[in-house]
DNA sequence: GGGGCGGGCTAAATCGTTTTAGCATGCTAG
DNA sequence: CTAGCATGCTAAAACGATTTAGCCCGCCCC
């Protein structure tokens, strides 16, 4: 279709063979692999090389199409520029998002990664550590990870469960985010609000509750134990089964009905659990946003399909995966500098259709 | 909380310093490296040494807490046990279901792998096959990424564009999921159906276009061109932003309407724009199922959340991950052997909530 | 005319493995 | 007594780079 695109440096000649090395690019020069090797990293030490010399050399390396293998080079000089990343699984939101984050940053300054899944089996988690070591990886990203021992190499952790010292923890500002949603709730008359809990086990759990409350009182809301459920989910982690976040949702929206408190607006703890409390609420005949509000947390691609679409609080997935390399990439390049405990991402207030002015207010 | 956990092979002395190397094995037990190479690799040639002192040096090796240099081994066998995954970008939806499979299939095999987002820009993706060359991967998976020039390694696609001799190309069968989806919704009574088109680029559009033209006459269904919208989307791959495409479906359900034409059944080419289209008919006073039953494409994790909760056909993206790895390994352990152009991959109907019998059917 | 110096390069060690080609030693067989 | 052959191991050369420590030559200066 288009017109033949011109190769940069290339050797037109068939490519399935041998590539090019360094002591080739010597020999075709009649110059030592040293100089070579000098030239083309423009080591200081390539000073006392005449510029001449040096722009015949990357002729060379450019006509013979040199490219320096990189596992010699990684062997030699002890640095693989690489790091691993452990995650309970990609697939879903969470760490997909966290990922994309961690690669843009990556690429960007010329490392690459290492991802395994550890399917949030501890045995697992320590195998691929292990291997993820002999792989020589320089560093380390947890997301969303619990972690018992200290780590072997420099590590970040991304929504992490407990602080370690020496461990770097990217997390979303609690604070900023309870008092967002609840600000929004407020200012549209709620008075009585019902929420979700994160179930027990989950890193973000306990400092979103404590933040929640905090806010509260800041805006002179009561919250009523009544109106105040815990998701149970699996002691895993964060990240169970969207479907069963889902699920708890719809029946804890059920729950709330039934509990026959009244109440005019729900602050989920997550998009999915939002989302089936909306299912269940609309099911018995309440209108969203009308009768009842409904707030998010996450803002998920589908949160903004939803119908009503979804009021959430948008954790910045791709910029906490972003920091979070930055911050080990600093790590690494400084090797005995205190790093900061903690990294605390702002997170945003989306306002959609599934909020509005409380019933019955002026 | 929990009693210390007892390690493995642990020395227990401090860990920040180097790491135990072969020779230090060897200088330890009064053999020499190569011994010590030979039984800790299983060797063949390893057939002369007796048992014990086998036993003696895996014993040494576990004490010492030897860990074999991947790096160096790399370079000496001239194996990297890495291949390069080259696709758009990680974070939504489909590339990120396709690389969750690659990644359990490549782990479980001994495999890491490399990611690199190129976000359809044609030079960024020279650039990292470039790097991933340079890094020596074994060999590629391209998830829905257009290829022009021949690779210079075995390689597998995704969703790829157009056939090239000796890449493999995975895929869903456009034939069965046509089927499946026309299928149900005759058998529901429904004749008068939409349709959503892909955009021009995408990989899959015209097979799709044309399995649905092939099961339709196969199921006496007639296709009236005035109920076929074209979506519009970027030239660059499938994968324009899932906001649009839900965006342009709520679009295209509203035209729908406009024209004035009946229809009872909309099958649209996938979820994102299914969900926009029942969103625009919903508003429109259209009650789904009961007025206008609605299939999508892809199931989405969404597409079980929304309300109604959406019937699509499902593309195993997880399966086909995992398949192109299989795949590519398979060819990286056969080298000469000639290799399938294509695997495809079967769908399934997932039949949900939007779709019911035809309004007025018996 | 010899010591010093700087310019332009290179030899060789090194990174941590794998692998080929043998080397001692002792026993057996002729 | 010696060739032959296991047996149990090892020396050394890769792999493809980087890096340290010089080497050689010519010129300048005293």
């Amino acid at each position: 279709m288009s017109p033949a695109r011109r190769k940069e440096a290339g050797s037109d000649e068939r490519s399935p063979v041998k590539p090019v090395r360094l002591k080739d690019v010597a020999a075709h020069l009649g110059l030592s692999p040293t100089t070579v090797s000098l030239v083309m990293n423009r080591s200081p030490a390539a000073r006392g090389i005449p510029p001449e010399t040096q722009d015949r050399v990357r002729a060379a390396a450019a006509e013979l199409g040199y490219r320096p293998n990189f596992i010699a080079r990684s062997l030699r000089r002890q640095r693989s520029f690489a790091v691993g990343v452990l995650l309970p699984e990609i697939s879903e939101g969470y760490a997909a998002g966290v990922l994309a984050g961690i690669e843009d940053q990556l690429l960007q300054d010329g490392y690459f990664y290492l991802v395994a899944g550890h399917h949030s089996k501890p045995d697992l988690f320590d195998d691929y550590l292990q291997l993820l070591t002999e792989r020589s990886v320089e560093g380390l990203i947890l997301v969303n990870t619990p972690l018992h021992e200290p780590l072997p190499l420099p590590a970040v952790v991304v929504a992490g469960h407990r602080e370690m010292t020496g461990v770097t923890n990217v997390a979303i500002d609690h604070q900023v985010a309870a008092r967002l949603a609840l600000a929004h709730l407020a200012e549209l008359g709620h008075r009585r609000i019902a929420f979700f809990k994160g179930h027990a086990h989950s890193a973000d759990t306990e400092a979103r509750w404590q933040a929640i409350v905090a806010a509260s009182t800041e805006l002179g809301l009561e919250i009523d134990p009544r109106l105040t459920l815990q998701l149970s989910g699996e002691p895993a982690g964060e990240q169970f089964s969207p479907e069963e976040g889902y699920r708890e949702g719809h029946v804890f929206g059920r729950k709330l009905l039934e509990a026959g408190e009244r109440f005019t607006a729900l602050f989920a703890f997550n998009d999915v659990s939002a989302i089936g409390a909306m299912r269940a609420l609309s099911e018995a005949g309440m209108r969203i946003p009308d009768d009842v509000a409904v707030v998010g947390f996450d803002d998920i691609l589908s949160a903004a399909f939803q119908n009503p679409s979804l009021t959430t609080v948008r954790q910045p997935l791709h910029e906490m995966g972003r920091r979070a390399a930055a911050e080990l990439l600093h790590k690494l390049g400084a090797p005995g500098e205190e790093s900061p405990p903690a990294i605390t991402i702002e997170p945003t207030l989306v306002v959609r259709d599934s909020t509005g002015p409380a019933p019955g207010d002026a």
